[in-house]
RNA sequence: CGCGGGGUAGAGCAGUUGGCAGCUCGGCGGGCCCAUAACCCGCAGGUCGCCGGUUCGAGUCCGGCCCCCGCAA
């Protein structure tokens, strides 16, 4: 920076625990001061429906930092008018939740950087690494890029790659890219703020999208094959978590699982032991199953399980 | 008062109309075997979540409390 005593003033707006490590990232470093953030309000949450707030809400409240967290932000005057108070050069978005209005992403100078969990312009959207994840992708990584009033379209800053070795979940691969991606975003906003990064605009014929996850995407279907089994459970867990349903109970399946090729006749969603372990017949090759848990219970090994549910083994499962 | 399942041996579970607390696995000891995570025989291990009530008698029935979990968010 030119001026060593003029910090960059931030609005950081993010939601969830994947957006925690970059608000770290931009409090630890000398050059930039937040002066607000903006998350999503309290949301009921638990069994007992407590208001809870946002994991980034939690970070901002322990560095002493303004919080709005407005309901919603089209044609919001207040919040507005709040935003110009602070004063403030450059709006950074991480998992904020919400489409941000133009009207907001105007009243930054220097504007509006998002960080999306993806090499765009593929998997724009809702829920970038879980599809990632859900569609065997042997690369995925971190795009940085101005943001517009379209979801994800904005010009490209920086991406960064991370190969995938086929046994990431949905939450350690949140975890791997969190990492990756917050000395990006650090390095990325200074180097375009001194004029060192050209924006690239997106190949936008190549975009996909993905959308919001749902209970009913989690749910197995045994005709599928063993691997793509594999990566639904990868991809879904811990939440929502990948489930079949046994004696009208459900029953969660998690990581880690082994496929492996089954020549036998038996029927597709079968269940057999192998060494032990509760096994399952699918479309395409077999499934080992190591933890899972039955609806109202414990989660267990999956010999546990076969000790004290003897008759599993030869049920169907649909 | 959002809906629901559960707490019994180290682990996972069963326990009928209240009547000696069981199964599988694990542990310990012994046997068999070239050998074994396999097989055979034996042993140990329980305040049946906690408190109170009903009863000749409660894991089981009644009341209260604690804890775990699924749904829903």
């Amino acid at each position: 920076m030119e001026n060593k005593n003029k910090k960059i003033r931030i609005i950081f707006a993010g939601t969830p625990d994947f957006a925690v490590p970059y608000f770290n990232a931009l409090i630890g470093d000398a050059d930039f001061e937040i002066a607000g953030v903006i998350t999503q309000p309290d949301k009921p949450s638990g069994r007992k429906q407590e208001l809870t707030p946002s994991p980034v809400k939690l970070a901002a409240k322990a560095e002493d930092i303004k919080i709005f967290q407005p309901e919603k932000l089209k044609d919001n005057q207040e919040i507005i008018a709040e935003i110009k108070k602070l004063n403030t050069d450059l709006l950074v978005v991480v998992a904020y939740g919400l489409i941000i209005p133009k009207s907001i992403l105007d009243l930054f100078p220097r504007g509006a950087i998002n960080v999306h969990p993806s090499l765009l312009p593929k998997y724009r959207g809702a829920s970038p690494i879980q599809s990632a994840i859900l569609n065997g992708e042997k690369t995925t990584g971190i795009s940085i890029m101005l943001m517009d009033e379209k979801m994800d379209h904005g010009s490209l800053l920086a991406r960064r790659e991370a190969p995938l070795a086929g046994e990431e979940t949905n939450e350690s691969l949140h975890y791997q890219l969190a990492k990756l991606g917050a000395p990006l975003l650090i390095e990325t906003i200074k180097k375009y703020l001194v004029g060192e990064i050209t924006p690239r605009e997106q190949n936008h014929a190549e975009a996909t999208f993905c959308k919001t996850i749902t209970k009913e995407d989690a749910q197995i279907n045994w005709q599928s094959s063993a691997q793509e089994i594999k990566q639904k459970i990868y991809a879904f867990y811990p939440w929502p978590a990948t489930w079949t349903t046994w004696n009208g109970k459900r029953i969660k399946i998690f990581p880690p699982v082994q496929v492996i090729s089954d020549e036998s006749d038996i029927k597709v969603g079968e269940i057999f032991l192998s060494a032990s372990q509760l096994a399952i017949k699918t479309g395409s090759g077999a499934l080992i199953i190591n933890k899972l848990q039955l609806e109202g219970k414990k989660e267990v090994s999956s010999q546990e399980f076969a000790r004290g549910y003897s008759e599993i083994v030869g049920a169907v499962l649909k």
